[in-house]
DNA sequence: GTCTATATACAGATAGAC
DNA sequence: GTCTATCTGTATATAGAC
């Protein structure tokens, strides 16, 4: 790997895990073999390095099309849940870093909070849109408010990843709690 | 107050707002309109004025008693969900402040985290008991399993806190997803 | 107890050799 | 592109006067 890769690579692991002011550009040069002055060298000062992090940490927050596309409309509710749960399984450590740079007052640019909350937007949308069409197809209870249940939904499915993300054990497994997640805020809402 | 309270505050502000490390013993005194000796003077070093600091915060993190007693049984639990509630949304800004702790790889002293998640078990505990107590007098599905189920629902409810702690808008309130956590967690429960 | 002045270490950043 | 050496600011911490 070339020093430049290098040096975005341990930067990103740092300042995911001890943040922007704790992590020293004399710690990443170490810890990339490098030294300081190259860093400078190629990312000018410390706030363009970690922009550069950024923007290569948000990549892949998207949603492909052709993940969601295809399923029975009652499924859809279900597989949308999974593919959420999947997605930030997958990216544990940029979600858990975007998270922290939520409840900070710490160096946060807004265009890629925005990003993150747009996508969390769409999630909730297309939520929404299943419910409804699932009531629509006399599946699911007229009771329900898509919006406001799709809300709800994501929130508990928030809840159960952030209690992953702080490692707390002790408590039902994560893959346990979206079981009943299912259950209660899905299954439940069938027509009998 | 006494320039040793005074120091004891600012510094629980500045700590819960930017962290340990992004936080200057200079900015503390400023703040606190003392010297930077004086800190040093009553507190020993930057690490003991934190340990002091966390003390002091963790402080109201304790159940009473009395709150929780005589409610008839199926009231129990909507009562716990509002006691949680209401707990965490009178102390967001030291709740947002062990949760970045607990997110980052920073200054984590153990036994007050153990403090934190006792805590948690205990009310998570409380509301198995009531949901079984309810389920004994017939009042909700046997279906269900009383330590899943709380879990969940305390999961839930932290998803929708934690919404609100990072100040998402645009999304239902806090207040509506509540009500509809407990139309859809603990009232749909209720055998008919 | 509270201050000013100072020691020491390390941060971000630059100069210039190769 | 990559390095060593160095500048400058600011951090934690100490010494010592009052």
């Amino acid at each position: 790997m070339d020093a430049r890769s290098k040096i975005l690579e341990t930067a990103t692991k740092l300042f995911a895990t001890h943040g922007y002011d704790s992590t020293s550009l004399s710690l990443v040069a170490k810890d990339a073999s490098v030294s300081k002055a190259l860093i400078f060298w190629h990312f000018e000062n410390k706030e363009n390095l970690y922009e550069a992090v950024l923007a290569r940490t948000i990549e892949p927050y998207r949603i492909e099309p052709e993940r969601i596309a295809g399923q029975s409309v009652p499924d859809q509710v279900e597989h949308l849940i999974d593919l959420y749960y999947e997605f930030v399984t997958e990216n544990v450590h940029s979600v858990r870093f975007f998270l922290s740079l939520f409840l900070r007052d710490d160096k946060r640019p807004d265009d890629f909070f925005s990003r993150v909350l747009d996508l969390y937007k769409h999630y909730r949308e297309l939520l929404a849109g299943a419910l409804r069409a699932g009531q629509e197809a006399g599946i699911f209870s007229p009771e329900i408010e898509p919006e406001a249940h799709s809300a709800l939904i994501l929130s508990s499915l928030n809840g159960i990843l952030v209690q992953a993300l702080t490692g707390e054990t002790d408590v039902a497994s994560p893959e346990r709690l979206v079981k009943g997640l299912k259950a209660s805020l899905v299954d439940r809402l069938r027509v009998q």
